[in-house]
DNA sequence: CCACGGATTGGCT
DNA sequence: GCCAATCCGTGGA
């Protein structure tokens, strides 16, 4: 894994079902300090802006949707239940308005750090592997993803997504989207078949 | 101004 | 399997 070799401008502003699919398999990457949390997505969702009412932008911008209509690129970060965050990959042009939810990773590295995000404050010892990150939620408190982190260019060097292989199109699975109330017939959660970190078979 | 409910999670039945 | 937790953006009055 080189960790110079992150995903270019150019890779985020195609179709979002597109980078969807070439999300999984690659490795998000935060940096804090001199430490790095990393872990390989396996399972992601496409939000396809103005034809999909279930996207946060279907109905027009809003202070908390605004950065979903940047160029791609960037990470939309967006509070919900009163207690969660969740973070989504922009794609497209400026203005489109559609990005990639991420639903759940593989850990990779930074796991003892990912436990003492996720879990602070109790029982800190008895964490399990496939529990830090196989759910939207999940992956925001274990890499420390919250308010501030929304509209971060995942082309800097805080957070960003090495470049590695795409994925066979043999092992890529696709569902309907968990969660929603609307548009809930349509394909477009992406995940990494029998893989065991999935937040849902 | 106020009421509603959410791209979830974890704990309890 | 069911449901409470707990903010705040959004939409209707």
């Amino acid at each position: 894994m080189n960790l110079q070799k992150k995903l270019p401008r150019k890779f985020y502003t195609r179709n979002v079902h597109i980078v969807a699919k070439e999300l999984l398999g690659k490795f998000l990457v935060r940096k804090i300090g001199r430490k790095y949390l990393i872990g390989k997505i396996v399972e992601v969702e496409a939000y396809d802006g103005l034809v999909d009412e279930a996207a946060h932008t279907y109905s027009g911008r809003t202070k908390r949707n605004e950065v979903m209509f940047n160029e791609g690129g960037f990470l939309y970060v967006y509070f919900t239940y009163g207690m969660h965050f969740c973070s989504n990959v922009v794609t497209g042009k400026l203005n489109e308005g559609k990005a990639v939810l991420l639903r759940a990773l593989e850990p990779v590295n930074g796991m003892e750090q990912m436990a003492i995000n996720r879990f602070w404050g109790k029982n800190i010892s008895a964490w399990e592997l496939k529990d830090l990150t196989n759910g939207p939620a999940k992956i925001c408190r274990a890499f420390g993803i919250a308010h501030s982190e929304n509209g971060t260019d995942l082309t800097g060097e805080e957070i960003f997504i090495l470049a590695s292989p795409r994925i066979n199109a043999n092992k890529i699975a696709s569902s309907t989207r968990i969660g929603i109330k609307k548009s809930v017939d349509l394909p477009w959660r992406y995940y990494i078949k029998n893989n065991s970190f999935l937040s849902r078979k």
